[in-house]
DNA sequence: CATGAATGAGGATTCATTCAT
DNA sequence: GATGAATGAATCCTCATTCAT
């Protein structure tokens, strides 16, 4: 990855900033209030993030890696099944981890290429990991990438609601859903 | 439900706002902005919504109506296991077609003595539903009420992020998901 | 005192008016919240009290009447001195018991002719009191009855700067300020 | 004092917003229309004055500052009697000289540190000189300062009431009414 | 590059007063 | 007469964004 290298204090002052900013509701940040608390100026943070988006997206930025690493991993998995369903178990923890992660991934406005590309190749790998453990008969077929990605930010959005020890049983609920119908008896 | 009778201006005020109101966007709703939209002042809004909630109460106050009614209907039904399915179907629908029926139901703070008692007898009636439900063995036993509600808020995300095209097939995933799982050869 | 014979309905709003206005402070009365919490309308407090300072005045009627009593009693006490000290004494103490006398008193802008006329007695008898004072060497000479006033109501705001212990410490102050002057050795 | 160095436009803004302001009712003072008034934007002068008490502060700071002078001039002079009758009369001059003193001088809600200070300093010198005063015989035992300094405040508001040419008179009742009583024959 | 002062549109809220019912 | 709905000017305050220093 391209990576511009920056002036030793143009780079403490975004990891001042990104420090600050990962402590506040990322649905809710005052450039303002984040410039006051890391200390710099205002104008200093919109160098740095031009809009209130680049900033969300930089907060999530660890976590996108760690999303594709997971990708890559579970796509070396050889067990279709196994691959997928730990592959959303550990996508929703990162979702639940990271408050910003859902935005950053659904937005079609990235302003950075990094997360771009690396959007782009989780998105890939996803795909693939459905249709492996579709051919495996593990998932059901009437299902694409993107109407299960929005059922995993739904499963988010309800554990959310609720309290953290909710994320296991609901997943467990989605799983069960994602399998073939049976003919029940 | 006690309703107080209003003089003929004060209905007419309150109807044009709601009306106006309703176009708006639930979760951003300018007070003055719907004021001038609706040809009143401004006071005249804050007189029948002192606060935003209060607004968003009276928009929702049909839905939820609705949402009473289905209760009643669903547990007047026989068939546990279908009542159970087709109350989710329902209440899903209600859910997408009025935005912001999702947040009076999961606010704790209800303006109306209305709104309240009817979430007290919704809430009810689903609890009820769902054991009837559990009872027949139609749905699995680690599950309740509240944990159900926040996934049916969850798929209403899931819905909302692609296009009410989608409602079908994960309303589908989530029943699957909900029965008991058996076991596979 | 001509006396304007009221509906008995009229006479209960204007009492409950009264009544619950006197429980505010009477700088910042809002004749809305007056009205909602005697349970009448705001037209009939506009009604009754077309100013806030008629209300202000009505207020302080019974105060008033009761220094004009005050003023009558001191008059026709012998004592020039001793009448004008306990003058002073009685009359500083209503000003205290009563938050919105000073502003009336002070007012030269009386919405009812009794308080007028009300005023203007006292005025005079203070007047008279104040001579016959310094007639009889009780007081110093270089003082109005105008002056004299104000420094009542100076007495009064300190004593409310600090607490009702002040006042009659501060009271002795001005009575010994206001002997003539001694020569000492 | 420690005084942060300005950038000089903003030294301009903060003397601009001060200049306007000092033209207006203390006790009423409306930012926006200072703002308005002073040519800037509503935001610089809540920057300058985050409340309208830091601004009522900042403009009696010159006051205040005098009357710092006020007090170590007083207790360097050996006179206790005179230091401290001319402490009064100076100080009931800055006070109806600056509108806004009064409060100042009473909040118990400083907002700049060197206003809390000051006040300090004033209060203890102001004690000080009482002491003295009372132990050379001058002036009456039973007094605090906390007491006499509401009844400048008292005399303040008195002459406010009438013209400033009742100051020295109402002063001269103070000060006789401040001395030991003496027996009289 | 960094700074942070300035901007000012925008949204919330209150309350004195009027007037139709 | 009483009512209280409606009005809307007025005020408060915030915050995204720009730009002079």
């Amino acid at each position: 990855m391209a990576m511009k290298v920056l002036r030793s204090d143009a780079a403490r002052s975004r990891e001042r900033i990104l420090e600050v900013a990962c402590a506040h509701d990322r649905g809710d940040l005052r450039l303002n209030e984040i410039a006051r608390e890391a200390g710099v100026g205002v104008g200093t943070v919109y160098r740095h993030f031009p809009t209130v988006h680049a900033l969300v997206e930089a907060l999530s930025m660890t976590t996108i890696e760690r999303m594709v690493e997971l990708s890559r991993r579970s796509l070396a998995d050889p067990d279709a099944g196994s691959a997928f369903s730990s592959y959303l178990r550990t996508a929703l923890e990162l979702q639940l981890e990271d408050g910003g992660l859902q935005v950053v991934l659904l937005s079609d406005a990235d302003e950075s290429p990094d997360v771009r590309a690396a959007k782009q190749e989780i998105l890939h790998s996803f795909d693939a990991l459905l249709r492996r453990a579709q051919q495996a008969g593990a998932v059901r077929d009437d299902l694409t990438a993107e109407r299960l990605s929005h059922l995993i930010c739904g499963i988010e959005h309800a554990v959310r609601l609720g309290s953290a020890d909710d994320r296991e049983p609901l997943l467990q609920i989605l799983l069960n859903g994602l399998r073939p119908e049976v003919a029940r008896s």
